[in-house]
DNA sequence: GTCTATAACCGGATAGAC
DNA sequence: GTCTATCCGGTTATAGAC
């Protein structure tokens, strides 16, 4: 499998305006609904509200926005572009795989954090395995992919050498562990985040040890077993 | 921190039946709710079904459950009822750690099967951090008590020594690990739910090995780290 | 292709009478 | 404890205007 970099921009437009006036209004429908969103929560934020404040017609916001839902896809795409461009200074300046991974995932939690409450409300919709809000999701997989190439950028352009047997999955482990940490980050209700940003810190030095591990004998039968299970798991 | 025992049956009932026949009243609606959900789904099945099915007005059934989430939290105390039995013949029968885990969570997949869809559309809304239905709310400590017991009980019948350092931890960590199994398992669609046995498995093998790694010198730094990491994220 | 206005359906939840 | 009536909001439908 070859990992890119992220190539430009995903936009999964439900119903894609196709005048400039059309895509005028769809984004204000969207940034209308996502001020809503932090000001008041999700479900508090009703569509007709949404549409008042917008100056737009309820039909109008489901003619752009099959549901109230997909507003969130809209979301994920736009916060997931602020997370490249947060990471993007981070990956240019450091060349340490530690400091660009606990770079990146700063990022990460940084960019959303405006969004932590909203979040909490979403995950709900997105946990629900038949929702096209999961990430495992046919029509997740853009930004999935996306994703999973910041990662395959992290580690390339690090000066750490990635194991050869690990090199293949490594990006997916790491999009993976990011979503656990996401998923922690939603729950976690400290103080300025505290719990989260020492999550970050302890694991980052896990992984990066662990990675670092590769070559260890005794640890080989482990490292099988995992590798092996990876494989088993895609079928 | 001790472990103890399963002591009995937890009911954390929201509006508990004061008179007998309340209490009957209580019992037919919710069989009838769950009986629903099996046939058609969480989503699928409406408060008026359940009401109408169960001979009762719809004020009634909100009258015992506040909400249609309420009766997850019954579904969730019969659920791992059914959980603490299967697995009582392993635990009576094997002293082999590797036995007595795997059994245990052999016994919590095969006891959830004829949820399997049911949970997924449920996860949704466990899922939700400020849900009294999520696993680490309070209203649900009494059950993940319950159940981090059943993994102490696992530990400490059988054979196998485990290190001083993770006595303490190692009972919350392989509830954490049961977690993450059965969320595997609301997304597994696999025939035969092949791919959450590969899953366990392989990972119990990996979780057995790394507690017998336990003394390994090398290995002191990471496992120094990830019991610090526990303590911190207890604030 | 965009957009408005309005009415209606459906199902979760609540109020208040009996 | 149990009921009926009602609210509320997501969603759909329709019919038409620019």
């Amino acid at each position: 499998m070859d990992w890119e970099l992220p190539s430009g921009v995903v936009t999964s437009a439900p119903h894609t305006a196709k005048t400039p006036k059309g895509e005028q209004t769809r984004a204000l429908i969207l940034s209308t609904a996502l001020d809503l969103f932090r000001e008041r929560g999700y479900d508090d934020t009703t569509m007709r509200a949404i549409a008042e404040r917008a100056g737009v017609a309820l039909g109008n916001a489901y003619y752009y926005f099959r549901s109230k839902e997909n507003l969130i896809q809209a979301f994920y795409a736009q916060s997931h572009q602020e997370h490249l461009a947060a990471s993007r200074p981070i990956l240019d300046r450091e060349k340490d795989l530690k400091a660009r991974l606990k770079g990146v995932l700063y990022a990460k939690v940084t960019t959303s954090e405006p969004y932590h409450r909203f979040s909490g409300s979403l995950f709900k919709t997105a946990a629900d395995p038949h929702s096209p809000l999961n990430p495992f999701s046919p029509e997740s997989s853009p930004t999935r992919y996306e994703s999973t190439a910041l990662f395959a950028e992290t580690l390339l352009g690090s000066t750490t050498r990635v194991p050869d047997d690990l090199r293949e999955e490594l990006p997916n482990l790491l999009w993976m562990y990011q979503m656990g940490l996401v998923l922690f980050w939603i729950y976690d209700d400290s103080a300025g985040r505290r719990r989260t940003h020492a999550m970050i810190d302890h694991t980052v030095e896990l992984v990066a040890r662990i990675i670092g591990l590769a070559n260890v004998p005794l640890l080989a039968p482990i490292r099988r077993r995992v590798l092996q299970l990876l494989r088993d798991l895609k079928q």
